[in-house]
DNA sequence: TCGTTATTTAACCTAACGGTTAATTACTAA
DNA sequence: TTAGTAATTAACCGTTAGGTTAAATAACGA
């Protein structure tokens, strides 16, 4: 896997169970057996997750005893909702467009006189790159 | 790899060529020829990472003679934001409190006589988060 | 000190990932 | 029909991810 953090984190939060011990965390700090109880895999494999999580930096551990109770660092979810958030507007646009074919059907328009052309939709003729060299 | 739908999504995520390649169909629709230019790798490389984000529904092609345009399908991306917007209230705690501090230093208070925002708090309060606000 | 609880480490296994090169398919143009 | 362009498929390879069991470590409590 990558190691930009970008792809670490992504990387964390592709497997349901991690993603599954963030939302646990996100009731308040846990400990790894408190964590590992939902879940039908064994202790290791849970600590693993930890691990994972813990090195993308979406969650921190300190110790209390012989627990090692974690706890949510929210930090890195933000950064991939930063990069998330740059797309936003194509499916919201997406839904525009959705709701104005609704409105269409509503009204029970069939000719679209004045049919607007969202932005994004470019046919864009770009000129091609002859062929490609493979280092 | 898990197959359940936001596993799927965050695993085509987590790798920086499909992000890098995401990117590029923020611009509009483009050929897998255009798409593999900017790439230090084969053609069948990126194939296959086109390939991962069809499966995964983050993108969708079709055909123009030889070329195989690709464009973005956006749907996928806000459902994995759907699930991160969950958090947005811990990540804006965090800041708040930060902002909190910064404003103490600033006005060179040790007394915090009205505080707000305890810190560390939410001692085992199981609760679903709730829904995004808005900024 | 001894046993118990909580957690991690070690060693191992299998399947999947991300890349390669070579061959093949799909389509166009001459 | 033939040559050329665009892209995919096939076969392969090394690394990593995610799980296992067994053993080790850490801290407590009697």
């Amino acid at each position: 896997m990558a190691n930009d953090q970008l792809s670490v984190t992504f990387a964390a939060l592709c497997d349901p169970t991690r993603r599954a011990i963030i939302a646990h965390l996100a009731g308040g700090e846990r400990s790894v057996t408190e964590l590992a109880e939902p879940h039908a895999m064994s202790l290791p494999a849970i600590s693993k997750h930890l691990r994972v999580l813990e090195q993308s930096g979406l969650i921190e551990r300190s110790r209390d005893a012989q627990r090692r109770p974690c706890r949510l660092k929210p930090a890195r979810l933000k950064e991939a909702v930063d990069w998330l958030e740059e797309y936003r507007k194509y499916w919201e646009q997406s839904f525009d467009r959705l709701e104005a074919y609704l409105q269409e059907l509503q009204a029970g328009k069939r000719a679209l006189d004045g049919k607007k052309r969202p932005a994004g939709d470019q046919p864009d003729k770009r000129k091609r790159p002859a062929s490609r060299k493979a280092p």
